[in-house]
DNA sequence: TGTACATCAGTGAACGCGCGTTCACTGATGTAC
DNA sequence: TGTACATCAGTGAACGCGCGTTCACTGATGTAC
């Protein structure tokens, strides 16, 4: 809200102004880069919905690539806050059975731009270099081993494990029910694949 | 080899020409498209690599979008006849566990070009709009439900059930393991999933 | 059997377009004196 | 306290480039006569 004041106002830019408009190209380019990819989504389209111009950007970011880095990031610290929030309200023992739950919806599936990273950008960032994909991946093992507490698992080493296949795998199933056409026939899918991880992981 | 020989020589097309051009440009698309992804493909290159000009591309295609279907069904049915030449060898009853390995191998992993397309293309076909999602949602049940009798269940609907969410998250598996940059993690990884769904499918 | 002609796969220049990036500029700010 | 000036976030025109697609053309083919 305070942004569009800002923006709207003639100009007069305080202390802390850059790092709001920092914080707000990133914040939108974790939604865009989701739900266009990363080719499709483009500086020109993000700078005008936030009532900027393209040129602006550069004082911001070196590079798009830059910027995607960075987006991603976000996205995964955004989806780490909201599972976090998800499970305050889950009683003791039902963590993992919330968070299979929590990833195979029907509202997860529908909302691309603000589901998980993962899901959405994996197959892209397969593709990069691998100087970018070891920073990339870096991140990825952080958010999966703090979420490794909820899988069951004698060792942290064999919870983390299991988690890594868990998550790749919903990942992947969340892709294909993005695929499917019809909504029942999308709901039957993830619950389907629901039933096979809490039953698999469970074990 | 046929083909270099008739383009270098002088212009003369027989009959099954065209046909068999339009076979090379689809099978070539297939490998790239997997590979670089849709937009990173790109018509002129395509055609150049096949030693043609991109503007002959238009006399066997209407757009880049049609050849992306036609290639995917194209690498769709590679991989069919490939899973199908394997378990030729297989002794019955080891056909399920022949299907998990050869699929989360690091072969597979290495090879995008010639990999499984579902892997590599579903976040891309989960963008399009609704018609290209349905026409390509179809190719893929097929194919699905053709590897259906290799996964153990009472019904033919439970396997194709099975087979549904076992293809769909080990697709999410080989790509998180395209993203790990280390061979020995990228190996260790693929045999803690191969693990997982060995056990979770046979229960 | 030989000749004229319609066909059509492939060529390559050209088109329009949108992209990422650069750069000279603007004008409000905080600071030096 | 008041004035001159360096700073720098944001602007918008411009650049170079590569993309998908179009189109007039080429020349070997099979066919009509």
């Amino acid at each position: 809200m305070i942004y569009i004041i800002l923006q709207n106002a003639p100009m007069r830019y305080p202390t802390e102004h850059k790092q709001q408009t920092r914080q707000r190209i990133v914040r939108a380019a974790a939604r865009r880069f989701r739900s266009r990819g990363s080719e499709g989504a483009t500086i020109g389209t993000l700078m005008r919905d936030l009532r900027l111009t393209h040129g602006g950007f550069y004082r911001h970011f070196d590079s798009k690539e830059d910027l995607f880095v960075e987006a991603f990031g976000e996205s995964l610290e955004e989806l780490h806050r909201k599972i976090l929030s998800e499970l305050e309200h889950v009683p003791s023992g039902g963590e993992l059975k919330a968070l299979i739950n929590g990833y195979l919806n029907i509202e997860h599936s529908d909302d691309v731009a603000g589901g998980c990273p993962i899901a959405a950008l994996a197959t892209e960032i397969a593709r990069r270099p691998a100087t970018t994909r070891a920073a990339l991946l870096q991140v990825l093992k952080n958010h999966i081993a703090k979420l490794a507490k909820f899988i069951p698992g004698a060792t942290e080493q064999e919870r983390e494990r299991k988690a890594r296949v868990l998550f790749s795998g919903m990942a992947g199933t969340l892709n294909i029910a993005r695929v499917i056409v019809d909504e029942g026939q999308r709901r039957q899918f993830l619950e389907h694949a629901k039933k096979f991880y809490g039953e698999a992981v469970q074990k």
